[in-house]
DNA sequence: TGATCTATCGTTAGTAG
DNA sequence: GCTACTAACGATAGATC
């Protein structure tokens, strides 16, 4: 199209690829807006510039919305895999050390949300097998809760500098009781053990993860430029 | 376009507007394939088909990884605002109930995400006036993650029929010791009350909650079909 | 019968300069 | 903005399931 045609690569000088970028982002904005509006239904669009601005499009109320009904209909079913253990202990460890390294002005709740989506998220998990054992599953919801209570002790207890702009210092946060893991909770024979009063604190860790199930990703269409999505071309 | 233009506007014939959909999905696809590789940047796009399917595009691995850019983005600051209590109370009970009466198949991670979500994001806030006070702010952190462990309590000890898909029913949860609220544990002086053994259980508020603060939006570009995004057009 | 591809054709709208 | 040029796509027909 146009004078004459782009090569699909990176358009090297940068000025034209910024008025490209302009053209085909509203372009791009208009196609959107008109399968939305022609076969009536949900679109949602992500663009970065190549300054790392972003624009949104969403046809329906703000692109949140569009976010929800994708998380509804992720989901989906299977047993809860098993995951090894430590493996996402150190990555949420990561995160949080990521960000509090840097400093950023961020309100409490979207750092929380931030940690728990990149938990259930979790895309690093591979070789994993299905179980059904429900003393699993109790033991996954457990450690579960207990996971994010305990970081959320952690990454508070630490002062987040928010005072510089115009956000608090978070002070030390409660002392919680809740610091079984559900490993104590539950004997080798998957008998229940309420809590006794002179148990020692001891690291919770997560032996079920979650993940997409496959029957999920056939019956949907995922692309990326990675080959790594599940789409029939 | 094609042999005569089309209004914009939802085609009526089901199946033209299902053929229509393929092409232009198609086409929107290839776009944002385009539009990627030639300026070099994320794009994330989610198109729900008229019969609900799902189809999904990122220039770069994963759409949950576009969705971690956009939040990271979004982590925008300004103080906590104050949101009027109860309100809040009643959407996440709106969402828990409905998502029960549903009873879907869901996986419990994705299931305490999206209450997470959906309390994060709280699209409802509105008449809300800044407050710096480190005291509420910790009542703030406090209440909400007792509130989210209490809402997962209250959640799990329901019996949420997964066992139909293969899946199990959750069992009910441990009992746990946290339920106080950070009004029982911050009395009037702002002064600690550490917990004692014969506190009564009683209801959680959240007093402090988050919104998108105004100047993160004037930097960015929001565009929805319904007049309510932030775009300069 | 209805849904979903494939192919072809001709119009026009997206877009490079 | 403008202009030139071509690719997106509406219509239609035939194939497959």
């Amino acid at each position: 199209m146009g004078r004459n045609k782009l090569a699909l690569k990176k358009i090297d000088n940068p000025s034209r690829r910024k008025i490209t970028y302009s053209k085909r982002r509203d372009g791009i904005i208009k196609k959107a807006t008109e399968l939305s509006v022609l076969c009536d239904i949900d679109v949602g669009l992500l663009i970065f510039s190549p300054n790392g601005r972003l624009t949104t499009f969403s046809s329906n109320g703000r692109i949140e919305d569009i976010f929800l009904r994708y998380f509804d209909q992720s989901n989906v079913l299977e047993a809860g895999p098993i995951e090894q253990e430590g493996a996402l202990q150190e990555k949420l460890h990561e995160i949080t050390q990521k960000l509090q390294e840097r400093q950023e002005k961020m309100r409490p709740v979207s750092f929380f949300f931030l940690i728990v989506f990149a938990w259930s998220y979790n895309p690093d998990v591979v070789n994993i097998n299905s179980v059904h054992d429900a003393i699993a599953h109790q033991q996954f919801l457990n450690d579960a809760i207990q996971n994010i209570e305990k970081l959320t002790m952690e990454i508070f207890h630490e002062p987040i500098d928010l005072q510089k702009s115009g956000c608090f210092q978070v002070p030390p946060a409660a002392t919680r009781d809740a610091h079984l893991t559900a490993e104590e909770l539950v004997d080798g024979n998957g008998n229940w053990n309420p809590p006794q009063d002179d148990h020692q604190p001891k690291e919770a860790h997560l032996p079920v993860s979650p993940h997409l199930s496959l029957e999920y990703l056939r019956t949907q269409k995922h692309w990326n430029l990675q080959g790594r999505g599940q789409g029939s071309a």
